[in-house]
DNA sequence: CTGAAAGCGCTTACAG
DNA sequence: CTGAAAGCGCTTACAG
């Protein structure tokens, strides 16, 4: 009675039926009786008998299948990937799993330009495009992908003009919270970390919170109290350096995100100061190191269930044809040691 | 001259050529004069052409697609995915691409039993298995898996009459060293933190590396020197909570984990003890936290990418049909400051 | 409610 | 070196 590679033609002749009403009674068709529906997906049981998704998809011409694109931006010497993605991965796997898709991996660079070739090679319907880094650089690459009718959301900010659909985290909203909370807990001189050009929209938005924090309390931003700084640990570390050393005392200090937050709070241990008593550190991300961190990092927390949910219902929509808005998502404050409220 | 969705038989009309021409000169066949494949590889690059995976799926009986079953024993409480996986999924897809495979991504829980899916519905020619935990547990799909004649390799060690092949770390080996370096190091009451079940056979080899290394020095292991603790930060906190108050002195510390080190290292600090003047401690697996925690964790290293070439290596041997072989690779000791050999 | 038939786009023996 | 033809295993109009 075992079959070893069955298809639905096997099942059709042990159930005494077409092939069509095989295929039809397996997905659940009501065109089919429902005892012989019941009698068909008992065999294909017995049988262990799954479609092939090869015959589907080439009949169909689906996949079901979302490509997920991670490009990380380290630059070799810095190994450490982002470690939000990890959760991020787990949350996109089973949204994707809800809606009956499968997730494919990708951890290429976005220098290389084949993506255009998973939709084109019917390996997926649609794809996720995940990471940091400077979108003007990616501009051409979304173009590209656009124009070749490629469906895709990118986690992101909603950039003007950026061709196709994102969903990302209300960063400047994000940025005024985190300030509101350092403000409230009377600390008035805070300091920046972080790239603040077009390039990396989503910290710029960072700062522009940060910036309308403390003009709404009446402080005027200073660019002696701001620095520059890309995403590591070891940038942090030195522009924290570079802050302490220029002398202009701050009382606080925003980093633009956890990692480079955690090398800044090095830094300022190594300059012999305490955090939170002399210098109250907030980051954003609330990657799982945060919480590990000694004093523990208060963060901006970015919700990568709700991040997954958005991303994942928009390349499925844009498959499906409907209408798909991009959107932001809110961070939220999760208050721990660093910031000195407790 | 630009097709919507141009076909190998949309290359041969404009190549003047047949279908079959094309789909061998695409493939490189040598069959094909090169001036001919020349120029039907050119019109196929102008037409932003990708072979139809699902055809040349349903054709070859292939998918050219690994399925990565990552299986983590998240119990709720500790949300935290074993971070270690972060790299592995970067080297895994890397090395499965270098070799003409896609991965596919699935975190589901092992307690589901649809991984028998992945290959029979055609979506992958094999399976990686990546998890920790309880294999007794696992050995009933496993063996599931092996009479539905999948092909897989398990990430993990050599377990007698476990079904499936496996890549692994020399966990045993791994132990003795780190404990020849605390002993290297001065340290003689060395305590052991982590579960030496069958259950768990990768640390119960780490555990035997432990004791082969202390008897081998002249020492006694003893059991009150020695907690169970399953791969948690919270767990390993209390195991050496429960340590420390149970009045056996102890200069050392082995966790068979990072995660668990890291706890411990916290319980230990909230007794008032120093790290390492007081208690030395090692961990195993090297976790990008590893670095980040302080003092940063000396522990033995598992390569991730030699680990991904491994189990890459051995499915596609398995789809190939080629012989392979169960493997182990040697961790390596990654001296920082916990150990106090700096 | 069911069946016969077409066709999705490839790859590959077979024939020349 | 090239072409005509079969067939992989489905899904789905079309006909009854």
């Amino acid at each position: 009675m075992k079959v070893e590679n069955p298809t639905s033609r096997d099942i059709a002749d042990l159930a005494g039926v077409s092939q069509a009403t095989v295929s039809r009674a397996l997905r659940n068709s009501p065109l089919v009786r429902e005892e012989t529906r019941g009698r068909i997906q008992q065999i294909a049981r017995e049988l262990n008998y799954f479609v092939n998704r090869n015959a589907a998809g080439l009949r169909t011409q689906q996949s079901n299948t979302i490509a997920l694109l991670l490009f990380d931006e380290t630059d070799g010497t810095d190994k450490r990937m982002n470690l939000f993605f990890m959760s991020f991965l787990d949350n996109i796997t089973r949204a994707a799993a809800r809606r009956g898709y499968d997730v494919l991996l990708s951890l290429q660079q976005l220098t290389d330009d084949w993506h255009i070739e998973y939709q084109a090679s019917h390996r997926a319907d649609g794809l996720i495009l995940l990471g940091y880094g400077d979108y003007l650089e990616y501009r051409e690459k979304l173009t590209a992908l656009a124009s070749a009718n490629t469906r895709f959301m990118i986690w992101g900010p909603i950039v003007k003009d950026q061709p196709g659909h994102s969903f990302g985290c209300n960063n400047e909203h994000g940025g005024f919270q985190a300030i509101q909370h350092l403000l409230q807990l009377g600390r008035r001189q805070i300091a920046f970390i972080g790239n603040t050009s077009r390039g990396s929209p989503e910290h710029a938005a960072r700062y522009a919170g940060y910036v309308r924090a403390l003009t709404g309390a009446g402080i005027e931003p200073s660019d002696d109290l701001c620095c520059a700084a890309d995403n590591s640990e070891t940038l942090g570390y030195e522009a924290a350096q570079q802050l302490l050393r220029s002398g202009t005392p701050f009382d606080a200090l925003f980093a633009v995100t956890d990692l480079i937050a955690i090398g800044a709070m090095r830094a300022i241990k190594d300059a012999g100061l305490r955090i939170p008593e002399d210098i109250a550190v907030v980051g954003f991300d609330d990657m799982p190191l945060a919480a590990h961190v000694s004093p523990a990092l208060t963060t901006m927390q970015q919700n990568s269930r709700i991040a997954a949910e958005g991303l994942v219902k928009g390349v499925v929509g844009l498959i499906k044809g409907e209408p798909v808005e991009s959107a932001l998502m809110e961070p939220e404050l999760i208050v721990r040691e660093s910031c000195g409220a407790k």
